[in-house]
DNA sequence: AGTATGACATAGC
DNA sequence: AGCTATGCCATAC
């Protein structure tokens, strides 16, 4: 298994309605020092990987999303549930996603 | 094999 | 409270 690979996997893991940091990922993955692999990895990201769940540690999206950028990203949490705080970053307090917290 | 770069994170100023 | 500088680790050239 590639470090991308690994990296991907915990991002699947993430259930709808709920979002990850890169250095959280990186920390599932076992690297707990690669926040920024995990951010280089989702830029490698499959079709399977909802990279729009995953997010800085501020609950911000990083600058080159891929297709238009945060506002796409935006609206899919919207559309699963997530809300946003009038900053324009998710509620990391409530969405933050950690293994074992699936309500 | 070495250098440069990057969807981050943390500490300092 | 926001910006700059440094650290870390894997990929690309």
């Amino acid at each position: 298994m590639n470090t991308f690979e690994r990296i991907w996997a915990a991002a699947r893991q993430i259930p709808p309605g709920r979002v990850a940091s890169y250095g959280q990922l990186a920390r599932m993955a076992g690297m707990p020092r690669s926040a920024r692999v995990a951010g280089y990895a989702m830029h490698a990201a499959p079709e399977d990987v909802p990279c729009h769940r995953v997010v800085d540690r501020l609950g911000r999206l990083s600058d080159a999303f891929s297709p238009s950028g945060r506002d796409t990203h935006r609206l899919l949490l919207e559309m699963e549930g997530v809300d946003f705080l009038p900053d324009g970053r998710v509620d990391m307090a409530r969405f933050q996603w950690t293994a074992g917290s699936s309500s």
